[in-house]
DNA sequence: GATGAATGAGGGTTCATTCAT
DNA sequence: AATGAATGAACCCTCATTCAT
């Protein structure tokens, strides 16, 4: 499961390597996401991860490489919850409300990190956005799994499947990208449940309106 | 209906300072989607208009007001077009059809507009920002009051019409954000029809869906 | 009489070239003064004197000729009003008192452009630049000439003549480079009178302390 | 004894700050005075400083900054100096005559940064103007309290104290003014002997001319 | 004679990246 | 491993000057 086009860092030691890229990410997407890619510098990253600026390019080549890691590392969050949320869950139609509710719950917890992959994408080389754009992909398919397997089990009536869940997904970004304004009608809780009353329930069969 | 920042221009003839910004504009836009607004140049901007660097100064007074007017002008077509598109029908249920319609086609013409409003809404300054985020909201409320006159009239469920609203932007953005994916599947005309069978059929009271 | 480097204009008629040089050199005059040489811009000398840029370009070859003939200007009054003041005064300690009074009121009357020789002159291409300096030298011959009268009549010590007449200059100078501090306190009489209480009468013979 | 515009550097160690402004001051003196503020380049003050571009700016935070670090040491060399000058000196006469001098040397040895304070004072924003200002006053107050020991003590007579010292300044920066005029007839030895029978002994009472 | 839109070289400034310590 | 001073290419913007009308 290698990136095609991997960071390389000058250090040895995997497990500081690991430890301090994970540091400068984490005060690059704060600081990104804040001011955006272009306008935040090297120096303040380096002074918000508390290092010098030298021993950024220990760890990333160039600012591209931060940037590649930041989103890397917002969609493995992504693929990383979302099956956490299924896992014990038997019913179809529970696995797609699970699948739902946790998908809006890690861009609930990535909120900045989110809005950062809607403008700082294009700002990678082509190759690199291309492997960013498949990770979304990879992410939707476990949720077009789910409404597939509702569909097939008769508690969805047959939907347009990727468009559909492609309103899902926007549905949750919308929670990070108009934050400001969502976050003071709902909580994430009502939020999603009224998301799940526009999105899923219209299209439940009879038989699916009898569960639960 | 002036702008609280006004963008003002060094040059004297009112109808050449509309010409030179529009074609100005056109070119910022073009270059602000393809590359982002922060590795687009002066210089390239001017070339791709035709003229020269310090002209586009006589015109605009920093690279802020060329973003600042590109984003203005697309709102400015949502709010100009989607009326136009009401203009005659007086059905509920077919103006809330036309607005949908309207607006997913505008976008369809801005699709690299869009994309820019996205990227580049946070490189403005607060005070324009804010401008922009209002104009978004009234083209909103065109929508809303679509979906209000409707279930007024009983073709549709009662439903959160703000967030529904909301998907209906998503969707048409979406068609903008992720052209290169929903093109390859879908002309326009059916993206449209696709949509409005997710997100407004499935609200039709029986009353509403006895209509056509 | 003929400058050196002169100032050539492409307008035929002479009448109109001496007042439109007239007006623009005003206006110079007070804008260089004010902001200095190179921070005013031809646009602001264009609408100061009511004109379009184009035309200063009909009267003046470029930004370097305006300084030029601005500076000039300031010499020819110097040169002018002194004589003047001195028709019909004949004796030669009246004449002095006369001429330093008469040069602190030219100074009074010009005391933006006099700052202007002070910062500006460097700003001159050389061979202007020592043309302004024979200009500053024969206005300081003038009053040099005074004094040498007084000593030779027997009025004045015997002194440093060209020394003692650099500090007329520089008093007067004074009034106009400093004229924040001594207008407040004094008035241009008053000034000139402690000048000269300071600068000539401690020279003089006893002769020349029995006149008046 | 803090400036109330203080110039921030981005650099940590103080003596490396110190070394650097120095050099990067020295460098701009000499071409603001020998070309103007505004004709000089950083790009010519860099090379002249044997540094790049970038570097200057880690140590002053604009162009202004340079020039008011330039004029504010010529001040501090002033207000340093004369003081050293009267050290050990006890009599009033004796003391004013090495004031006089001290003030002409400190002069001759910054004559290029004189220049630059007449030239290039009202280039700085208001507030650092006055700042530069007051310093003057400073240093002249160092020479009224000579004059007027002086005048206490009966060796000179009752005289207009703050414009004949000024009269002493004015004489002092003559001699960088006029530098090619005057060095060409005196020394500054010299100079300074003819600036004293000029300035000082027609103003002595007969017990200071009994002095020396 | 007069206008003012148009040009483009050049300056101040920033910041990703390097390298001596 | 770590620091942070140093570099210089590149960008935004200004303004003297020109030229078509």
């Amino acid at each position: 499961m290698k990136s095609p086009a991997d960071v390389e860092a000058r250090i040895g030691d995997p497990a500081l390597v690991e430890q301090r890229r994970a540091e400068i990410v984490r005060a690059a997407v704060r600081l990104f996401s804040e001011h955006g890619y272009y306008v935040t510098t090297i120096q303040q990253i380096a002074r918000a991860a508390g290092i010098s600026v030298g021993l950024v390019y220990q760890y990333f080549r160039d600012k591209d490489d931060i940037l590649f890691l930041a989103l890397t590392s917002v969609l493995e969050t992504y693929e990383r919850e979302i099956p956490r949320a299924l896992a014990g869950v038997t019913h179809p139609l529970a696995r797609l409300r699970a699948a739902f509710a946790a998908y809006c719950a890690v861009i609930d917890r990535l909120r900045e990190a989110t809005v950062l992959t809607y403008r700082s994408t294009k700002s990678l080389r082509p190759e690199r956005r291309r492997y960013i754009m498949a990770g979304e992909r990879r992410t939707n398919r476990l949720l077009e799994a789910c409404v597939a397997d509702c569909v097939r089990a008769g508690y969805l009536r047959r939907v347009n499947v990727p468009l559909l869940v492609y309103q899902y997904v926007l549905f949750a970004h919308a929670w990070a990208l108009k934050s400001w304004a969502w976050r003071r009608r709902y909580t994430l809780r009502r939020y999603v449940r009224e998301g799940q009353a526009l999105l899923i329930d219209p299209f439940l069969t009879p038989k699916g309106r009898r569960v639960r």
